[in-house]
DNA sequence: CCTGTTGCGTACCGTACCGTACGGTTCCTA
DNA sequence: TAGGAACCGTACGGTACGGTACGCAACAGG
């Protein structure tokens, strides 16, 4: 689908590369990691390059946002007739996907590094990681709920507002954790399984999918 | 109740006061804002005592941290004969005074600080912070957990598994979102109110408190 | 009154980083 | 082949911060 193909600004092959030395550099060394010296040295460019092709260090930093946002592109489902066993399959996708996501190592520098400047600059980076970061997920999403809904198979009033108890379910208080240094879950199949049996008993029709209740073993 | 009063390192009176100064500095300036020489200034103290008081600046950030938790005491509830309707009233008020912390300056401003500094010395930091920032408030939720299944009013495998789902419908991303700079809720009751009518549909016992659902409008 | 302690104020040092400037090289084009 | 644009490597200036050292005032006890 890819309705309005985002602002675009693209860079060159040359500047891609050096924007993911950049992401590699903030991953494993954090924002103090990520200097314009360390990464000319790191990318064999010169920082006059990266000013000119960046502005400005700021510039770097959304440039590396943007960058990573368009190596996530997520596909629309065509969807073809949801029956309830394939709208579970497509939840408990969409849920591992998300945790995946989240607790991926560069999504995480990414979030830190937004957050730690969220205080000044009136948090542009923030803004600018939830606009690109989040818009293409919600969209399959809510995409998802209102299929489920048209098929009968989803009961809610407003779907944004169940896409968020689904995201609740799912992520819980796991991605703070994660931003604050603690390991992600092992099994990310089982929470987002877990996520969506709760899910579907709160906002699925009473023909329950596929046998009631499945297994749910602690944390 | 304060079973074990932590390793108590407390500090002086005026210790104190210097940390509320360096608060005060870092919610309203970010991380770059909170420089010895900036703190000595405005407390109105020395450099040097701040280094033998603290020894280090990661040391004044914990201690930061520590004096911090050490003002947000959580009581543990008499909890008198629960009843379903009080059950739920102790919920959403958990739910509510959870969302009144995550959304409170200070805590938003230690969260982006350790959160900054999660990527270099083993996220120190973000272990203390979970630690003494959120152990009193789960103790309390699981408490409630337990007391309301003794009542014969809750149902569930796991006080944890379940106190985390509470988590997830009470907070779901809105934690993250603050954290990246966005306003927080208008109204946090409305929303406690919707995750503990969600909650108790999930392991209530079947006869439900006090008439079905309530209102449900949209975010 | 003398002496030791505590803490304030400030000057200072080394370092690191942002941003710019300059010389040299490669490659494209006329 | 000549000219120019893009780019690399590096060096430099300005600034700011962490951490230390020194001078001085207040105050306690003998």
């Amino acid at each position: 689908m890819s309705a309005e193909l985002s602002e675009m600004p693209e860079f060159s092959p040359r500047q891609n590369e050096v924007l993911e030395q950049a992401l590699k550099l903030l991953v494993d060394g954090g924002e103090k990691a990520l200097t314009t010296s360390g990464l000319a040295r790191a990318a064999n460019c010169s920082k006059e390059s990266l000013y000119k092709w960046f502005g400005d260090r700021d510039g770097l930093l959304a440039a590396m946002i943007a960058h990573q946002a368009s190596k996530v592109r997520t596909f629309e489902r065509g969807s073809a007739r949801l029956t309830p066993d394939l709208l579970r399959e497509h939840l408990e996708t969409f849920g591992r996907d998300l945790l995946e996501v989240l607790s991926g190592e560069v999504s995480l520098a990414l979030n830190r590094l937004a957050i730690g400047q969220a205080s000044r600059e009136g948090s542009k980076l923030g803004r600018l990681l939830i606009e690109h970061g989040r818009r293409q997920i919600d969209r399959r999403a809510i995409g998802l709920m209102e299929a489920g809904r048209r098929a009968g198979l989803l009961r809610f009033h407003d779907a944004d507002s169940a896409y968020h108890t689904l995201y609740g379910l799912i992520v819980s208080d796991l991605h703070v954790r994660m931003l604050l240094g603690e390991p992600g879950l092992k099994d990310n199949q089982r929470q987002a399984a877990r996520a969506v049996d709760a899910f579907l008993q709160l906002h699925g029709v009473s023909t329950d999918t596929g046998g009631a209740q499945r297994a749910s073993a602690g944390r």
